[in-house]
DNA sequence: TAGCCTCGAGTTCC
DNA sequence: CTCGAGGCTA
């Protein structure tokens, strides 16, 4: 054999080696050969490709890499126009698409085959003899653009037929898409080495196809599922389309698993109801399901109107991207004083529900995507559920338009806006004397998982606020009925809406009394919602519950010095500095008189914890406050001088120079003990710690429950008791409760419609009980 | 000091 | 749900 007949041969092989892999990989999802094999093969082959260049073939895999830039796309017209589809939004709209075809063809219940509708582009691809001759995108259905070079470098697009006896033309129609792991994988590379990231798969995979260099769309991770074919000559296609997808499959297209065959409208909505909920599970983009007649005879029969067919229909799922125009970017205070921008937009339909505004988060994201006025924005919502800008289309952007700037005042009460060095947030410099951070205050103490009264919402918090009613939290318990019905009355008066009837009088005291008597229950409560109730900066839920647990009483957290807050686990110079910084300001100390004086009572105050006596000395306290210098080490070293126990800082500072400690040590604790409050702050923490020992119960450890030491956390909807029930039964056994799954988490307990949470337990291996387990367990251990 | 884990805070709509 | 930032740990 010569030289160049051997190479040839190899050639062959390697092709046909490649394509195999290729078909198994792409096909049947089943790759069977490593990918450092496959380009090892390749390489092979381009190198003997090069060493014999009459060897190449455009249906080559090396070809995949793509070849130099074209020019233009030239127009290709389609023989069999492509169709675009009708589209139902119902399931009456379904019923009706059915109905019609029932009607006609006088048949019951008749056969369709589903499948889902990907986002993607729709392309139509010719074979001649097998080979892939020609690729074009759909463009207005009759005549589309030649994108073959392009085509040629995804993978999933068969360069040579599989198997044997395939029409002598053969025209497939279908979709190139971008699966969403390598839309997420492209972009991060992207991101990575400041590349430009793609906005969306979708518009990934159209803008990839329109590239004039194929080379850089074969850098593009795309992907095709075939679902259609056009013109067929010399061959006789089976009678349904089912069967002749499965055709398409044995010549070496992919198509997509999901496809079925269902009869009858219930059938149809079923399998719409189906991949709904998979709908986020799948790998790619869909937005919604498309039904076809299944015999070609029946589709014949039905015909066409205009340009879509009668024997098919798209059943879009409702949009969860949409675009709107802004009308203004507003700002708004929170609770803390942090200012918040969001933008007010016109209505807009995004999944199903109807959208007017959404948060911008704070001026960096505001500046991120450059939002104006007027701007046309792309809204989509965030994990199904919060309504999210995710750009501006700059190309629609009005004349005229200036970016948009942070106020330098507060809308409402005009104090300046400050940012500390290195936040994200602007807040409000008003703090107590600003209207707005009051109401959240106020709103934030009523609230569910605080005071909980019922029925007392934003609505009338902002009401009771603007007329004065209640200034304080302290307030809402000097209100009386007639209180209420003044207000109520005023209210009415400014909006100037007053149907002065017996009956409104009747229902509006009713309401009166009943709003008095929530108040009035939430008088009894517990010091863990009493604390979350106050609203300190950084003092939470899960941080008021710690306090409550380790302190166990409101008059002595009151009053402790700030660095004793962080002998509790989870609780750090920060949250200490604030919790210390709240109960320093005379007003705040009020309010809290006012509130007990008031008639609310802590219910279960108690005893310090015994957890408390390590480490409540004045060295490790000291070592706690974060003076520079004084470290684990030194602390103990500076107590043991006995400076601290002089009557005067200069008394301190005179004893800690005549020690035999590090100048550096001395010098910065010297400056520290100079500065104002702090002497003062030393001497609290010199009676507060014996008194703390002193109340110290001597008492053991409370008995270990079965969960001690383990994490769990709850997702999904639970029927038997609600999610903090089931919070609360889960901590009594001793577990901790968290919000979020990571590796540290011990189970997860996943109720009906579980979300990322499970999937994130299932991909850590974290263990999984559903409700049924947790039910068990906490009935074994009752 | 970086890199988890959490918690807090703000948010939208029904 | 997401983002930002605090606390803890290797």
């Amino acid at each position: 054999m010569t030289d160049a007949a051997q190479a040839a041969k190899r050639a062959a092989q390697l092709r046909s080696q490649l394509e195999d892999a290729n078909y198994r990989y792409h096909v049947l999802d089943d790759p069977s050969m490593a990918d450092a094999q496959y380009d090892r093969l390749l390489r092979e082959l381009d190198e003997l490709e090069a060493a014999h260049p009459e060897l190449v073939s455009p249906d080559s895999p090396t070809q995949r890499v793509g070849n130099a830039p074209s020019s233009a796309f030239a127009p290709v017209r389609h023989a069999i126009p492509m169709l675009s589809l009708g589209n139902a939004f119902t399931d009456e709209e379904v019923a009706d698409f059915e109905r019609r075809i029932e009607e006609r063809l006088d048949r019951s219940a008749p056969t369709f085959s589903v499948e889902p509708k990907l986002d993607g582009l729709a392309i139509s691809l010719r074979y001649e003899d097998g080979r892939f001759v020609q690729g074009a995108t759909r463009g207005d259905g009759a005549t589309g653009e030649d994108v073959t070079a392009n085509l040629r470098t995804v993978k999933a697009i068969p360069l040579q037929l599989r198997g044997q006896g395939w029409p002598q033309v053969l025209e497939v129609r279908g979709e190139v898409y971008m699966p969403l792991a390598a839309f997420k994988a492209y972009n991060e590379r992207a991101l990575a080495e400041g590349g430009k990231v793609l906005a969306n798969p979708r518009n990934g995979a159209a803008g990839s196809l329109r590239q004039l260099d194929p080379r850089i769309t074969a850098q593009r991770p795309l992907a095709f599922y075939a679902y259609a074919v056009g013109v067929v000559e010399g061959y006789e296609l089976p009678a349904t389309h089912s069967a002749t997808l499965a055709k398409l499959r044995d010549w070496g297209f992919p198509v997509s698993g999901e496809s079925q065959v269902v009869s009858g409208t219930e059938g149809l909505l079923g399998y719409y109801r189906r991949i709904g909920e998979k709908r986020h599970a799948l790998p790619f983009d869909i937005d919604g399901v498309v039904y076809k007649l299944d015999d070609y005879a029946g589709q014949r029969e039905m015909g066409f109107v205009s340009r879509a067919p009668r024997w098919a229909i798209a059943h879009k799922f409702p949009a969860q991207e949409q675009s709107t125009t802004v009308e203004s970017v507003e700002v708004n205070v929170g609770r803390t004083g942090a200012v918040t921008p969001w933008a007010l937009m016109a209505p807009v339909q995004v999944g199903g529900v109807v959208v007017t505004r959404a948060t911008l988060h704070n001026a960096d994201q505001v500046a991120r995507l450059d939002v104006r006025n007027g701007d046309t924005v792309i809204v989509r919502r965030a994990g199904d559920v919060i309504p999210e800008v995710v750009r501006v289309v700059v190309e629609q952007r009005p004349p005229g338009t200036q970016p948009w700037s942070m106020p330098s005042h507060c809308p409402v009460c005009g104090s300046e806006l400050v940012r500390e060095e290195g936040e994200a947030v602007w807040r409000c410099s008003g703090e107590l004397i600003c209207p707005a951070q009051r109401k959240e205050a106020v709103i934030h103490f009523a609230s569910r998982r605080a005071m909980d009264i019922e029925g007392l919402g934003e609505r009338y918090v902002e009401v009771l606020s603007d007329l004065g009613y209640v200034q304080s939290v302290a307030d809402l318990y000097k209100l009386s009925v007639d209180d209420l019905l003044e207000m109520k009355r005023r209210a009415d008066e400014r909006d100037g809406t007053t149907p002065e009837t017996v009956k409104a009088g009747k229902v509006a005291s009713k309401w009166a009394e009943n709003l008095i008597e929530a108040i009035d229950r939430s008088r009894a409560t517990t010091l863990e919602r009493f604390l979350n109730a106050l609203g300190i900066e950084h003092v939470g839920e899960s941080t008021a519950k710690a306090l409550a647990a380790w302190f166990g009483d409101i008059q002595l957290i009151r009053r402790l010095p700030w660095p004793l807050f962080k002998r509790v686990p989870d609780i750090g110079g920060e949250v200490a500095r604030s919790l210390g910084h709240f109960f320093d300001q005379a007003g705040n100390q009020q309010v809290i008189d006012d509130l007990l004086e008031r008639g609310v009572r802590i219910e279960d105050s108690r005893e310090p914890s015994p957890k408390l006596r390590e480490g409540l000395d004045l060295a490790t306290v000291l070592a706690d406050m974060e003076i520079a210098k004084v470290t684990k080490v030194r602390a103990p070293q500076v107590v043991a001088t006995g400076a601290l126990d002089t009557a005067k800082p200069a008394d301190a500072a005179a004893t800690l120079a005549a020690s035999d400690l590090p100048k550096d040590v001395i010098d910065s604790l010297s400056a520290w003990l100079d500065e104002p409050g702090h002497w003062a702050l030393l001497q609290q923490l010199r009676t507060a710690l014996p008194e703390l020992l002193a109340r110290l119960p001597a008492g053991a450890e409370a008995a270990a429950g079965p969960l001690d030491g383990q994490t769990a956390v709850l997702t999904g909807t639970l029927s038997a008791l609600s999610r903090d029930e089931a919070k609360a039964k889960l901590e009594a056994l001793g577990a901790k409760v968290a919000g979020s799954v990571s590796k540290k988490t011990s189970f997860v307990v996943a109720g009906e419609a579980a979300g990322s949470k499970l999937d994130k337990a299932q991909e850590l291996g974290v263990e999984i009980w559903d409700e049924a387990r947790l039910l068990a367990f906490l009935e074994q251990h009752a």
